[in-house]
DNA sequence: TAGATATTTAGAAAAATATCTAAATACAAA
DNA sequence: TTTGTATTTAGATATTTTTCTAAATATCTA
């Protein structure tokens, strides 16, 4: 899962709409309308967004609206904390 | 600059040694010793890690040894962080 | 200096990814 | 049911990334 994760995160356009989906949920043609791309590339973002449980969509009628997933940021943030010098203890959690 | 580490961190052999470095510095001999791809394979790993900033070399005689640098993740941690609900009134709601 | 060890660079092949256009699906409204 | 709008799926191509082997560079030791 943290594999899909890292993959979703790595392309700019992708963190763009999620910093987009942060502000607030948004249809997928609203997402579409703020690239250059073709709407079916944003579709293929989406997609591996939602892959990695970063976004999650639902349809309401004929739009399809995407929200963040909040939940799955906590456990990303949770991988990097690993890393990050706290100065407790001896900071080290191994594994993962 | 977010841009080169979202795309280090995207690969599961260059996160594996992030978490070995972790518990210490190590050379490019003793990382490579620990996979199965060759050693000019993890050697491109390190340089992509080395360019995002996320390790640092330092030769010693023969040896090089690569580093953590910490700081930079905590410039992830941040990125990460505005995503992430803390319960603190930072004025957004999602929307439903 | 010669030989051994550590590591990287060069260049090529294979695999993965982003992007496109055209077509398909889902729903709404007339 | 027909037409229009929203979005995705299919299939193709171009680019990027990973990986390899062979060769080059740097340093150590005898």
């Amino acid at each position: 899962m943290f594999d899909a994760m890292f993959k979703a995160l790595s392309d700019p356009t992708r963190r763009k709409i999620l910093r987009m989906l942060h502000k607030g949920d948004m249809t997928a043609g609203d997402i579409a309308d703020r690239f250059s791309i073709s709407k079916p590339s944003v579709s293929h973002h989406l997609n591996v967004l939602k892959q990695a449980g970063l976004v999650i969509d639902e349809r309401k009628g004929q739009f399809i609206f995407y929200t963040l997933n909040t939940t799955v940021f906590q456990e990303v943030l949770t991988w990097f904390s690993e890393f990050v010098d706290r100065r407790k203890g001896d900071g080290h959690v191994p594994n993962r």
